[in-house]
DNA sequence: TTAACTTATTTTGAATACAAAATACAAAAC
DNA sequence: GTTTTGTATTTTGTATTCAAAATAAGTTAA
């Protein structure tokens, strides 16, 4: 028999707290991370603090100058254009995984996510905005691919996105959701794959229209 | 004027050459990594080794058990056929973006690397196995982002495959690859995406034809 | 007043020190 | 002979210290 005890390490705990912090802004973006004053606020010594905040670098929420510091990660228009591209990739291979492997109940469970949004009715923002997280979320574990979730999170900076206000308005994408979740439910990885490519293209080009618009005027 | 200098790290090289370590084998899978011992070795402290450490950890060559130890990652059977399937979402959306981005002459470099290989002339496998590198890496460069090249590093693993021997003869790949030149020069995007997912979904299925087999077997 | 140079302070990157946990080893019990 | 228990050693994770580089502040010269 083998009960293996699961052993703390102090990053771990700061690596969440300031993750927590970054995303709901109490690290703005582009703000400089001095290493002694986090560590000392967070009650901790800049080794695990340091471990924290390369685990972050790699998550590219936090950016790392040699010799000047690290801050927190500003993401670009460009960049999240970038971003939209990689997930194309990521979220077509995975609802392909997903149509793979996943049995008709776990397909289920993607349709009940969007139960709370009837044809028409109103929908509240924040509510949506988690349901399409978990929509999202739900695909990559499904799709079974510890690796594959990797990449994922890698490309999970769009909260910022989120945070500047939804890119398209919920009416639009809630559909799109349902026609994405009929295809993997008839197994169809054809209609699957294009309309989660579909889904995603859509909200890239809005971004692409931004980046042009702003080049253009300033 | 501004000459930024460029500023030296000691993990940078520690990682350059811890990795090269780990892929020539002088380092080789499974084998614990004594953080004082190497650090010693490479006359460096445990500081600037760690930070290297857990960048390797990152890209999946190290694998970090917390209070036990760092370990050289010893790739599995399944988990190199989660490789290929994170192979196929990356490269897939690469050579879209190649259609979308390349100019003429960038595509001629693809097709110039497999010019030494002749229809029906004898292949050198290791020089095989250099122009098949170059050929997956100059499609990532050519998509022109960095994001999703962060990413293909991540399942660049394969290298290990290649030290078990080749998958598959180069005589079966070189078509293939000749096939996906020839979409991404017509710029069709269907014809590039099927005949890249062709391609590596055939090497994936020999992995799993494998695993199938030991499975069976023991 | 602005610019350039000096000096002081802060901050990073690396080395060292230390405590807690894991491992290895040896003696004792079965 | 095998298993268990206690002890010594090793190794990790964290804290601290230190030197070098970057930033800020202050001073002098144009």
């Amino acid at each position: 028999m083998s009960i293996v005890v699961q052993h703390d390490e102090l990053s771990k705990p700061v690596y969440d707290r300031l993750k927590e912090m970054i995303e709901d802004g109490t690290l703005a973006p582009g703000q400089k991370l001095v290493q002694e004053k986090l560590a000392s606020a967070l009650g901790v010594s800049r080794t695990p603090l340091l471990k924290a905040l390369q685990n972050l670098e790699h998550e590219m929420l936090v950016e790392s100058i040699p010799r000047r510091g690290m801050y927190v990660k500003k993401i670009s228009l460009p960049e999240m254009i970038q971003v939209y591209e990689c997930r194309e990739a990521v979220e077509c291979m995975a609802i392909r995984l997903v149509i793979d492997r996943a049995t008709a109940s776990e397909i289920q469970r993607l349709d009940k996510i969007f139960e709370p949004f009837p044809e028409g009715g109103k929908i509240s923002a924040e509510k949506y905005r988690k349901a399409d997280e978990e929509f999202h979320d739900l695909i990559i574990d499904l799709a079974r691919n510890p690796i594959l979730k990797k990449m994922y999170l890698l490309s999970n900076l769009p909260q910022q996105v989120y945070q500047l206000g939804l890119l398209r308005p919920p009416e639009e994408t809630l559909a799109e959701h349902r026609q994405i979740i009929a295809a993997v439910a008839a197994r169809d990885i054809a209609a699957a794959d294009k309309a989660m490519r579909n889904h995603i293209t859509l909200s890239r080009k809005k971004l692409v229209e931004r980046l042009n618009s702003r080049q253009q005027n300033g």
